[in-house]
DNA sequence: CCTGCGCCGGGACATTTGTCACCGCGGACC
DNA sequence: GGTCCGCGGTGACAAATGTCCCGGCGCAGG
């Protein structure tokens, strides 16, 4: 029997899979979560064989999540469940070894046959996925050009990064700009949007 | 036996919620569809008794879809399935007359329960979302407002925009500065988070 | 030890963005 | 008829943004 626990913040998204996951002979959801606490939590608590780990979540990201089961809880592997394909998802979970990364897009019995072979070692990539990822190179962004760039989605102005990073606003300004240069896009939203769509943030 | 259309361009949570409203003795999955033009075919060959739309589509929104369906097809009742409990969702969907609305939060038990109470006539909207609906007021952006305000959420100029638009740059401009006045925002982009997130653009 | 690189900051500058006042046009409403 | 409102546009202006210089510091690698 395959113990398993399921980490996904979406609630008929997290309960369908367990209702179907459990229908299968040979596994048995033994936790839930809907937050990456959560999520950590139980897996310290009751030890499964497999975690189930969506990226976005709530409080953080499931990709952090597997880095930190890796240390603390080295005989569980990770299963990576995503609605995005994106490329940097891939490397990060790769680096946070990850035992397999599936999109939110193919069938549910994907899913079941996805769990089993991790759990037998396999590594459980999708190939047009794997080439993506690849093919894009490395995040060229530094840490603070990712942080600089990620406090600049919501439309935050120069002065309020500057405020919450406790940078001066002209380090924000270079920050930004590099980034935009490393993204070859125009401006600070343009660049924040090819480096979400990219998994680099 | 409820015959059920389902509209979801997520592969996963589609054939996941498939598999378990077939489960029910009293549903008949006959349609499934992964955007909004399968769905209007799809519906109008089966003739369905519910409709179930999920409102982010690659091709469209499943609110267009369910207005269209209120002509084509008036005895067909419309189940709004969402992952966002936007007040400007809620609105638009009762406009278009859909017969219930419900988000993707809570567990799956509920939607069979809200297939077989929209079935019968009766409105099925979360309480604290119609609360959230009232007081959040109407769209307070004109159709122009909106337009620019959507061409501008990808990070582009001002140029840009007015190319797309086929409009000069000093309208975009205007434009531009009434919507963020009406969001009482700073920038475009923060007036363009606003938009999104109460369902008006 | 020197070099490179990431981090942090300053200053100057051109461009873009946001604001405001003002114009005409047309449709709706009283 | 007049009034209001949305649409499209112009010109001018202040503020924000993006770019390019320049510094310094610390740390890793040859």
């Amino acid at each position: 029997m395959i113990r398993l626990l399921l980490a996904e913040d979406q609630g008929m998204m997290r309960s369908a899979l367990a209702l179907l996951l459990d229908l299968e002979p040979d596994i048995e959801v033994v936790a839930q979560a809907g937050t990456t606490a959560e999520a950590l939590d139980a897996a310290l608590r009751v030890r499964p064989d497999v975690a189930l780990l969506d990226i976005e979540m709530p409080d953080g990201s499931g990709l952090d999540t597997a880095a930190t089961l890796r240390d603390k809880l080295p005989g569980c592997r990770v299963l990576i469940l995503t609605t995005f394909g994106r490329p940097g998802y891939l490397r990060r979970a790769m680096e946070a070894s990850a035992t397999g990364f599936l999109v939110k897009d193919g069938p549910v019995e994907e899913l079941a046959a996805a769990v089993r072979r991790v759990l037998a070692g396999e590594r459980v990539i999708d190939a047009a996925l794997a080439a993506a990822a690849l093919s894009a190179g490395p995040n060229p962004l530094s840490d603070r050009e990712r942080d600089v760039l990620h406090a600049a989605v919501d439309g935050a102005t120069v002065a309020d990064i500057a405020g919450r990073l406790h940078l001066s606003e002209s380090t924000v300004r270079n920050y930004l700009s590099a980034a935009i240069g490393k993204t070859s896009t125009r401006n600070r939203i343009e660049a924040a949007h090819r480096a979400r769509s990219n998994g680099w943030i």
